[in-house]
DNA sequence: CTGAAAGCGCTTACAG
DNA sequence: CTGAAAGCGCTTACAG
C-alpha cells in the first residue's frame, strides 16, 4: 500500500509491462498506435502505483504547457481584499470554461505600477495569457502592442475597438448605456448625471457615456457637460463624485453611473445629503453584480453576461494557441431593472 | 527589436558572454560562485535578448514548481458563478500571499462529486495544495487522510480539530457563535433560531453552533432543539430554513444563520412574512461578505479576518513544504454589529 | 504496432 | 570563481 516514496517514472511501468518507455507514453497518451491490450495492461499498472505524467518533462518535451495565465489588474487601491467584485465573478467564469478546455490556470494580481511584462508564457509557464482590468488604457497599450509584435497569445477583456493590438472580448458598453438612459428618460426623468471618466483613457466607461449620451439626443436632450463627472470603480470614488455634483448644486433627477460600485457610493452620498431613491433621484449602474440586488433600494443595472464572458474569453486565447483565426468580439448585455430606477414594486430580476 | 521568435536559451546568453552555460544559470540565480562582473554582463545580455528561464527545465531539474495549487469545491449547487463570495474573498487573500511569498497560483474549481485525487503534486504542476471548501466533512476526511499518507503537502481552510489529517487554518468559530448570540442575548432577545448544520458532518457549522448553545447556557437558557435547522450556505438553502420555521408556527425573536448567505434568505423569508428586522425578529450572520453590509436591513455579523487566513494558510503550505514543523491554527474573529440585530442607528462596520 | 535514439533547457554535483 | 558532464522524465521523429 504505502510505497508513496519515489514516484513511478513511465520507465518503471515499461519495466512491470515488459514493454518500452515510449510505448507507455504512447498508451497513456492514447494514441492509436498501441494496441488495445498493450494498452489495458498499462493503464492497469499505472493506475495501481498511481503513476501521474510528470508534467515539467512532458511540457519541457512538448514545448507547452497546457496552462493558461491570468492577469488581474487592481484599481489604484492597493488596499486588501477590495477587488472588484465585477471581476471575480470573471475569475469563476474563467475558471470554469479553463476547466472544460482541460486547461489549468494560473492566476496572478498584478499591481497596475508594475511592470507586468507578463512572462508567463516566455517563462513557458502558460501557452497563453488573460488580461483583466489593466487601468488607464493609453498607458497599457504601448505594453499591449508588445506583447502582440512578441507574439505573445493573449485575450483582453475591454471593450473591442478597431486598430487595438491583439484580440478583445468585452460587453457592448455603447448598446448598455443607451438602454439604461433609456429607461431613465421613459421614467420621466430629464436631467440625468454620469459618474465615470468619459475619455479614450477608460475606453469602456467611454462607451458607456457615449451610448448615454446618444439615447439623451434621440430623446431631443443635449448632454450637459456639468452633469458628467469623472470617477474610477470604487465605492470612495462614487460617493465623492455624487458628493461633488450636490455640493455644486447642480439640479438632477436621475443619476447613470458607469459601474454599481460607483453607483452604490452614489446611493450613500444621495442619502446623506437627504434625497430619496427613486423618489427624488433614480440611480442605475453597470455590471449587476452580487451587491446590486441587495442595496437598499435594489440597483436597477445593466447586467454583464460574465458566463458568456469567461467562455468567450477561455476559447478564443485556445483558438489563438491553436493558430486559428480569432476576432475582437462584443457580447450583448440587458437590463437588470429594480427599485432604485422605478417608483413601482419591485420589476425584474433576482 | 524584433527578433521575437525562437526564444534565447541559456546557451545563447553563455555563447554571448563568453562562458559556459552553467555559469549563465547560477549568475541569473544569483549564485554567490560568480564574480560580480561576470553576472553583471550576462545580466545585461540576458536582458537585452529577453532571457527567462524556462520554468519547465528548471522545475524539472529541480524537481521543483514554485506553484501552489487552490482547489475550490463548490457546494451542491453547481449552478453558475454563484461562488461564495466568502471563499472569493479568501481567494483574493491567497492568490496575494504566494506572490508575496514567490509562489504560482494554480485555481481550480472542483465538482464536490468529483474524484479529486488532487493530482496537482503528483504530476508536479504543484509544491502543494490548498484546500477550501470541502463540502461533507465526514465523506472529505478518507481523501484528507489519502493525501496525508501519500506525504502530498496541503493546507485545509475549516475547523481546526483535535485528530485530523494534515493541517487546518479555521477562524474561531466557537467563540465567534458565542460572542453573537451573547450579544442578542444583550439585546434582550431570548428565542434565538440556529439556521445551519450543527453536526461533526461540517464541523465549521457545528463549532459555531456551540458556542452559541454555550452562550445561551451562561445566560440560563436550554438550547430549543425546534430552533435549530439545517441549512447550507446559499440563500436558498436560509430562505428555506426560515420559512420551515415561521410555517411550523415556532416562536422566535431572533435568528443566528451559521452564515451570511444563509441569513440574507432568512431576511427574505421573515420580510415576505411580514415580519420586521430587527424589530420582530434580530438577524445575525456570519462570515461578514460585502454584501452583508449592503443588505436591507444591514446584517450584524462575525467577521472573518480573509486577509490573515490566507496569509496563514500560505505561510503554513509554504513551511510544510520545507519541512519545518506546522500547527494547525485558529483564528480570531470579531462582531460587526449593524441594524439587523439592533433598533438603534446604524453602528459598527462600513 | 513497437523499440532505440535523441533531445527539450535547465541545475547540480564534481573537478579544477 | 568557472567548466565538462550527467541527468531530471518525458515526447517525437525514425526505423522496422
Amino acid at each position: 500500500m504505502t510505497r508513496s516514496r519515489d514516484k513511478a517514472t513511465s520507465f518503471d511501468i515499461a519495466h512491470l509491462a515488459g514493454v518500452s518507455q515510449p510505448t507507455v507514453s504512447r498508451a497513456l497518451r492514447g494514441s492509436p498506435m498501441v494496441s488495445e491490450e498493450t494498452r489495458r495492461r498499462i493503464r492497469a499498472i499505472a493506475e495501481q502505483l498511481n503513476y501521474k505524467v510528470d508534467k515539467n518533462a512532458s511540457n519541457l518535451r512538448a514545448q507547452q504547457s497546457g496552462t493558461l495565465a491570468l492577469l488581474l489588474f487592481e484599481d489604484p487601491t492597493p488596499d486588501d481584499s477590495l477587488i472588484n467584485p465585477f471581476f471575480l465573478s470573471m475569475l469563476g467564469s474563467i475558471t470554469r470554461a479553463c476547466a472544460l478546455n482541460g486547461y489549468d490556470l494560473l492566476v496572478s494580481f498584478q499591481q497596475l505600477s508594475t511592470d507586468w511584462q507578463a512572462d508567463y508564457e516566455d517563462n513557458h509557464k502558460a501557452d497563453g495569457i488573460l488580461l483583466l482590468g489593466y487601468g488607464d488604457y493609453l498607458e497599457s497599450v504601448q505594453r499591449l502592442q508588445k506583447l502582440a509584435e512578441q507574439g505573445t497569445h493573449f485575450v483582453r477583456w475591454g471593450a473591442a475597438l478597431p486598430g487595438q493590438p491583439g484580440v478583445s472580448i468585452g460587453s457592448d458598453n455603447f448598446q448598455g448605456g443607451h438602454d439604461i438612459t433609456a429607461h431613465l428618460l421613459q421614467c420621466g426623468r430629464k436631467r440625468i448625471a454620469f459618474l465615470g471618466h468619459a475619455s479614450n483613457h477608460y475606453p469602456e466607461f467611454f462607451e458607456r457615456y457615449r451610448g448615454h449620451v446618444e439615447a439623451l439626443r434621440a430623446a431631443g436632450i443635449e448632454a450637459d457637460p456639468l452633469l458628467q463627472v469623472d470617477a474610477i470603480t470604487t465605492e470612495q470614488s462614487g460617493h465623492e463624485a455624487m458628493n461633488g455634483l450636490l455640493e455644486r448644486g447642480i439640479g438632477l433627477d436621475a443619476v447613470f453611473a458607469a459601474s454599481d460600485l460607483i453607483a452604490i457610493g452614489a446611493m450613500k452620498a444621495l442619502h446623506e445629503h437627504g434625497l430619496r431613491v427613486p423618489e427624488d433621484v433614480a440611480v442605475a449602474g453597470f455590471d449587476d453584480i452580487p451587491m446590486a440586488s441587495f442595496a437598499n433600494p435594489s440597483l436597477s443595472t445593466v447586467q454583464q453576461d460574465t458566463k458568456r464572458a469567461g467562455a468567450l474569453m477561455v476559447e478564443s486565447l485556445v483558438r489563438l494557441i491553436n493558430k486559428q483565426p480569432v476576432e475582437s468580439q462584443s457580447i450583448p448585455v440587458k437590463l437588470a431593472l429594480r427599485q432604485s430606477s422605478q417608483q413601482t414594486p419591485d420589476v425584474g430580476a433576482t
